[in-house]
DNA sequence: CCTGCGCAGTAACAATGGTTACAGAGGTAT
DNA sequence: ATACCTCTGTAACCATTGTTACTGCGCAGG
């Protein structure tokens, strides 16, 4: 824990507050699929991402779901900062999109090293800032973008975030993620296997050339 | 300046903090339609807002536009800290709804009462936390809801607002924030109209019943 | 008063995306 | 092998939104 801690988080954290992490800290590895958290939960604890990647989700009441990003190594979650001070539920919904090593911090620090350590406050200002530009661009994708861009903008970030040129999602799950629905999705997604840009698969699709 | 600022942030602030905002502020007195700053400019100074409003807009390469949210009295501006920090130019552009009045701080100060005062601290951090819910909203409203809804709640937000029943925009305006085409709107708010929800005239509409 | 311009109303049409329905392919459990 | 279930492909259709085009109204300036 400690080595994977100082390799992510050495460079930018003093010394004395990665010995406080690893003290108040719990270190968790956690399977891809694995729900971090639901909406309506409340917030035990701050995470700080060594490896892997988490997919951020947003969902509306009638369930329609929409992925805003995903966290990636050395992110956190501004999401739950925001949560713990306001002592709110959470607003979205947060799965491991693969395998998982992460440290989770009790919230009660969070002020204490704010005040204490100058890192940890650029830490934090610089999550928040990298989560608003996040969500600005998410939001670009969304307004500014149809279906066939969207959808080919999916697939780059999640075979980037993934490190796989092979998307082993079906049909179904990339339309819960673009919030669209399957048939529309199998309809673009075979326009770009007929453009030579994918190959489709069963329960699975590899990206030829995006 | 002083009272105005101590009426509208003397309960969040120390007495010292603010006299520092007093010392090193410079007050503004901006009329409606000003300007404040526009995407891709440097950011000179934070604003803390004191009375009226800012309506802040994104926009794509192609100039289309898009309301996100507005800010209010008591509001700063997240995207100009996160701006600062990373030494970034706007991603947003700035407009004020109303006649407005507001302080401008240099950001240098940021960091050093970051630091110093915990009341900033949490000023600060409760800015980005309501900002990131709005920009949340904004994108629920995108991304769940048709544009008649969006239309009915962008009135609403509009005249609350500017705290007038009275919504003194063109059906073209309304296009631009919503980023949707003028015919659009003009046959929604008919449809508004002929169910008594509003009722429309030459440059402006009042708000009946939504 | 006339002219011109911006604004609003409307119709016709196109494009995109969502819905329903159904057939077939692949894989699994019995 | 059979039955079953999930995933994919496809067609037909609908709803919403966007586009183009044309009309007329109101108001400001000459």
């Amino acid at each position: 824990m400690i080595q994977d801690l100082k390799e992510e988080y050495g460079d930018i954290f003093e010394e004395e507050l990665i010995n406080e992490i690893v003290q108040v800290g719990t270190f968790k590895e956690v399977p891809e699929g694995y729900k971090f958290m639901e909406i309506g939960d409340y917030i035990r604890g701050m995470p700080l991402l060594i490896s892997g990647a988490i997919k951020i989700l947003r969902e509306d009441e009638d369930g329609d779901e929409l992925l805003l990003y995903y966290l990636e190594k050395g992110d956190t979650c501004s999401m739950t900062m925001a949560c713990c001070m306001g002592d709110k539920k959470s607003e979205i919904r947060a799965i491991a999109e693969t395998d998982a090593k992460l440290i989770m911090v009790p919230i009660q620090k969070m002020e204490e090293w704010t005040a204490k350590y100058k890192s940890w406050r650029n830490f934090v200002f610089n999550s928040y800032h990298v989560r608003l530009n996040e969500l600005l661009s998410t939001l670009d994708n969304i307004a500014f973008q149809k279906m066939d861009e969207r959808l080919i903008g999916y697939l780059k970030e999640k075979a980037r975030v993934t490190n796989d040129n092979i998307i082993h999602s079906t049909h179904q799950d990339i339309a819960y993620d673009l919030h669209s629905s399957r048939v529309v999705i199998s309809r673009l997604l075979k326009k770009l296997e007929e453009m030579g840009k994918i190959k489709l698969h069963r329960n699975y699709l590899e990206i030829l050339d995006l």
